[in-house]
DNA sequence: CGTGTTTGACCGGCGC
DNA sequence: GCGCCGGTCAAACACG
């Protein structure tokens, strides 16, 4: 089975690559069904003659062309009928086997992040051990490893992007290991993710554990500003600030910055690959482009997801992406009416990811920064790095237990 | 007593 | 140079 299984995943893509040499039936159906709506009902029944006559019928039609149109028709029709049921079947079975491989996939780079960690430590440990003297040629050994293993995690969370490629040249051009320390943090913390989210909670979990370090009034804004950093390892740079949002205090604004330099629970690691993914791109301009491994395991969790706007500002230190899980801007029509989305809080029991899946789709998309006047991309462009971001968050979401949630419920 | 939060002080960037 | 502002630090405090 999972071998039919996935011949049929092949046969799938191939068709959109190939569409010269293995123009099938049922792509040319959805396509036109698609194209057109309500007004092309007669347009898509010839078609489907015409389409299905080529295939199957062409043999029979000189004798029963003449004979009985009428059934003819009918008979097509039914047989259109059947293949478009079969091209959902076939789509449903595909976006199934997609999740299975893009969890697979998940599984095995959170795996890998906690044998790499492993190994950092058991390192650590060893180099530890040595004598004073060979402790201080060792310390720039010792440096230069955790470099490479933090580079080495840093391709698997951030899709081998050009930030990591910045800081490797950083480690070049420093010698010291506070130096570059310095550096890749700075390279680290370069992009912010922004969520914006209904919650009544004071923090949305994201399956992490924060501690608080500061509050500070910002101006515009009566509410305060909170600053947490990650504590699930020591120095590790990921930061976040917490606000309510000044027009609607129901509006919770969640920005995350910087990368993870330790394994996160499972909960946790498609939202920091995701943000990784999307500081990456936005790092390496290739926002604009279509990059499907931002798609890993969001693109199927959601599949009706589609976020209408997105964009990126630099008006801001860094650049920022702002997600916005919010309704309040315009609010697209054409899905189906929920009630507005409250994101669960570590306090809120009932917890599931059905909850976020079907409550928050129909509300999502990403807007701008709040800072407006000096946008400088669209990410609209990306219609996949959209749906990522929402899906991957939305599905962390309802996904973490409340002990990963805090520091004090870590206790 | 250990851990996390609170809050005023401090620092650096930026605009004038 | 000065003031504003966002971000961080760290001593004091609270809590279990």
């Amino acid at each position: 089975m999972a071998m039919s299984s996935e011949k049929r995943i092949v046969d799938f893509f191939a068709n959109d690559q190939n569409q010269r040499s293995k123009k099938t039936l049922s792509v040319d159906v959805k396509k036109e069904s698609a194209q057109d709506g309500p007004v092309s009902q007669g347009l898509e029944l010839d078609t489907g003659l015409n389409l299905l006559s080529t295939n199957t019928d062409s043999d029979k039609s000189g004798v029963d062309d003449e004979a009985s149109p009428n059934i003819k028709h009918k008979q097509s029709s039914s047989k259109l009928a059947v293949l478009q049921c079969e091209l959902d079947r076939m789509n449903t079975e595909n976006q199934r086997l997609r999740t299975m491989l893009n969890l697979a996939n998940n599984n095995y780079h959170h795996a890998l992040q906690m044998h790499i960690s492993t190994l950092m430590q058991q390192q650590k440990l060893t180099q530890k051990t040595r004598t004073g003297e060979e402790n201080e040629i060792s310390e720039e050994k010792r440096a230069r490893g955790g470099v490479v293993a933090r580079q080495f995690m840093d391709l698997i969370g951030q899709d081998r992007s050009e930030s990591n490629e910045n800081a490797q040249f950083d480690a070049n051009k420093f010698d010291t290991s506070k130096d570059f320390d310095k550096t890749t943090e700075a390279t680290m913390r370069k992009v912010r993710v922004s969520v914006r989210a209904r919650s009544e909670a004071a923090m949305i979990s994201d399956g992490c554990q924060w501690r608080k370090y500061g509050q500070k009034m910002a101006k515009g804004n009566p509410c305060p500003r909170a600053y947490y950093r990650c504590t699930m390892a020591t120095a590790c740079p990921v930061r976040k600030q917490v606000q309510r949002c000044a027009e609607d205090t129901a509006i919770l604004t969640t920005t995350y910055e910087g990368t993870h330099n330790h394994p996160l629970p499972l909960a946790a690691t498609t939202m920091a690959a995701t943000t990784s993914a999307a500081a990456s791109m936005v790092l390496s301009g290739s926002i604009s482009t279509t990059n499907n491994s931002l798609l890993g395991p969001t693109q199927t969790l959601i599949p009706h997801l589609q976020p209408t706007s997105a964009t990126l500002s630099a008006s801001s230190p860094f650049p920022t992406i702002t997600l916005d899980l919010t309704n309040h801007h315009h609010h697209p029509s054409h899905y189906f009416h929920k009630p507005q989305p409250y994101f669960h809080a570590p306090n809120f029991p009932n917890m599931n990811q059905n909850f976020m899946s079907q409550n928050v789709y129909n509300e999502s998309k990403l807007c701008g920064l709040e800072r407006s006047g000096d946008m400088v991309g669209n990410v609209t462009a990306d219609p996949n790095l959209t749906k990522a971001l929402v899906a991957a968050i939305t599905s962390i979401m309802g996904n973490v237990h409340p002990q990963n949630v805090t520091s004090r419920n870590s206790n």
